[in-house]
RNA sequence: CGGAGUGUAGCGCAGGUGGUAGCGCACUGGCUUUGGGAGCCAGAUGUCGGCGGUUCGAGUCCGUCCACUCCGACCA
């Protein structure tokens, strides 16, 4: 391609509006366009780039034997609801409804889509597993588009899918899977973290992340100081510390003037944090509008992932005081002890503790009176819990569970993710298959997606320089950018530049030639800017020297004058040698 | 959804106390220049985010709506 003739230009300042550094590069370089919040044209640039990585993915998945398909956007709501998340996934899902009033929604992912063609296509065991993938755009509209490409509300993404006939068969081919994620951020000269994480609104039993470490993420990644441990926020597991071998002691009501915090609290009655509880509470979004009574230890926080999983998936949000007070609880002093648990019309009080504050004896709580709090309370003694998990969020410097190392956070992005989804999608859609007894049985899946645009901000995050993007061979929007420091047509060096051009798209590489009527500067901080990994300036000087100049993108100084003659094929070999 | 900030030319920005809009880059034509964002001359480019109000007069003051960016999504 002429640079003369692209479509898009460099910009010479960064875009006011941009913060991290893909987001400010990628538009700087022309490769993407803003329409509206979180929505993105890609420029000829950036979709070329896309397609390479699209090439990246189609290459591993077709590995694994992987079939490529192509699934719709457009959905119908019936299938949403037979799984649930029509009402389970929020405003994110967007919903529309067609000409003839029929509601329908936007695919913001395709497990829907997928198991409803298993109804009519899968009958037998022998057709197990089905391997399929595709690259198709996803619409979620997020609460909060930011950071570029990084969250946005449209976007591609290959999600491939796997049918099996049972759990071993799907524990077999997991780990394939993984390894070709791992061979993806490779091919992308990626350095990335694998993680355990929470497999939120796509259910199922277990998940695994791909994160991309950078202090511009948005995830809270927990690592352990030994390397042995790696989780997500929303999954990260620690101790809690042995609770003290104590009698259960009595209740005892004390005076706590102005001590509505646990800090408070703690600090007048002399006693540690983690010999309190405290209350948090929530509202669920169902049909009774539930009231949630968190408990938990006073020094750990609540982690509403894990809450949610507790609760089944149900969806909630904070109580106001008004809400806290109609319970009959007291907000800053408020105890689980005494409430009535049918609240009227069949609404419930449902108590979830969190293991902390079950199996620590005699903590400090709310006395359920303005000032006051009670010493000894006692979960099931004073108190019956409806639920006990862990529900804690991890925090910084926390203690691994099985080992001395110490939990250190940081931030990442997630660029991949990969899900064991059990029966999630084919039990509620009724997927069966009969397996070699002739006997019905339902299939287990797994998903696994990655994003085209996420993963395009990732390796701009972690390839670059103060001049511009520096692409690794195999993403890059061309292999070679082409300079010719010529400004006239009938100049030798414009013509030399035009035959080698000619000479090398013939040989099948894809060259960016700047053809354009620019100065020196000009031109070399575009192909800066832009980040091509192989420049080859032609030019009246570099002739003279004997050829041309090469340089790659890393390289700092000058580049190496190599001859014309024999040229195409030097550099096919320097390409594809890297 | 809550909080904060910003909207003036394609991009980056300036426009005390109200008087009819400017700078740099980019763009068009011409001449010169040619290895790290060139120079000179001549030009083109604006619903000052929208609507409403105050005023003889609003980019500027008031109200309202919209868009974009950032922070937060709990700890009683």
């Amino acid at each position: 391609m002429r640079l003369s003739q692209r479509f898009g230009r460099t910009l010479r300042e960064d875009p006011s509006e941009a913060e991290i550094i893909s987001h400010r590069l990628l538009q700087r370089a022309g490769f993407i366009k803003p329409l509206a919040s979180g929505i993105y044209t890609q420029m000829p640039l950036g979709w070329r780039v896309s397609r390479r990585i699209m090439d990246v993915f189609r290459y591993e998945m077709d590995a694994l034997g992987c079939q490529e398909m192509a699934m719709p956007i457009l959905n119908p709501a019936e299938i949403w609801q037979e799984t649930g998340r029509w009402d389970s996934v929020g405003p994110a899902l967007v919903r529309w409804k067609d000409r003839n009033e029929r509601d329908m929604a936007l695919a913001m992912t395709h497990e829907e889509a997928l198991t409803d063609i298993l109804k009519s296509e899968l009958d037998s065991y022998k057709q197990l597993p089905i391997l399929v993938y595709h690259m198709q755009t996803k619409i979620r509209d997020e609460p909060r588009p930011r950071a570029g490409l990084i969250r946005v509300r449209e976007f591609i993404m290959k999600d491939a899918y796997s049918v099996h006939k049972n759990q071993a068969d799907i524990d077999k081919f997991y780990p394939k899977m993984i390894q070709a994620y791992r061979n993806i951020y490779q091919s992308c000269n990626l350095d990335i973290t694998e993680v355990e994480a929470d497999s939120g609104m796509m259910g199922g039993s277990a998940s695994h992340e791909f994160m991309l470490m950078s202090e511009s993420g948005e995830d809270s990644i927990f690592i352990s100081n030994d390397g042995k441990y790696a989780a997500n926020g929303e999954r990260a597991v620690f101790d809690k510390g042995m609770p003290p071998e104590e009698a259960q002691a009595e209740l005892e009501e004390v005076h706590t003037p102005n001590c509505k915090t646990i800090a408070e609290v703690a600090d007048f009655l002399g006693v540690p944090q983690t010999k309190t509880v405290k209350a948090v509470f929530y509202v669920a979004h169902n049909k009774t509008r539930d009231f949630i009574f968190v408990v938990i230890r006073g020094d750990l926080p609540v982690n509403e992932v894990k809450l949610g999983n507790a609760l089944g998936g149900l969806l909630f949000e904070a109580a106001t005081e008004d809400e806290i007070e109609a319970v009959g609880a007291v907000p800053g002093y408020a105890s689980p002890i005494g409430l009535a648990k049918d609240l009227g019309n069949g609404r419930k009080l449902i108590i979830v503790a969190d293991d902390s504050a079950v199996n620590f004896p005699n903590l400090v709580g709310g006395a359920n009176k303005i000032e006051y709090h009670v010493k000894n309370v006692n979960a099931r003694r004073d108190f019956e819990p409806d639920i006990i998990a862990d529900i804690a969020l991890a925090q910084d410097g926390d203690k691994c569970v099985d080992s001395e190392a110490v939990l250190e956070l940081r931030r990442g992005i997630e660029i991949g993710h990969c899900f064991k989804l059990g029966t999630r999608y084919s039990k509620p859609m009724n997927i069966t298959f009969l397996d070699e007894n002739g006997k019905a049985q339902t299939p287990i899946m797994g998903s696994y997606g990655i994003g085209v645009g996420r993963l395009m901000a990732a390796i701009v995050e972690q390839h670059h320089d103060d001049n511009g993007i520096i692409w690794p061979q195999n993403v890059a929007p061309f292999d070679l950018h082409l300079v010719s420091l010529a400004k006239k047509a009938k100049e030798k060096a414009m013509q030399q530049a035009e035959t080698l051009y000619q000479a090398l798209t013939f040989a099948k590489i894809e060259v960016l030639f700047d053809d354009r009527r620019e100065s020196p500067g000009v031109k070399f901080a575009d192909a800066d800017l832009i980040g091509i990994p192989w420049r080859v300036t032609v030019s009246n000087r570099s002739l003279k020297a004997g050829g041309v100049e090469v340089k790659q993108r890393h390289q700092s100084g000058k580049g190496e004058i190599i001859p014309l003659e024999g040229f195409v094929e030097y550099i096919i070999k320097k390409i594809q040698g890297k």
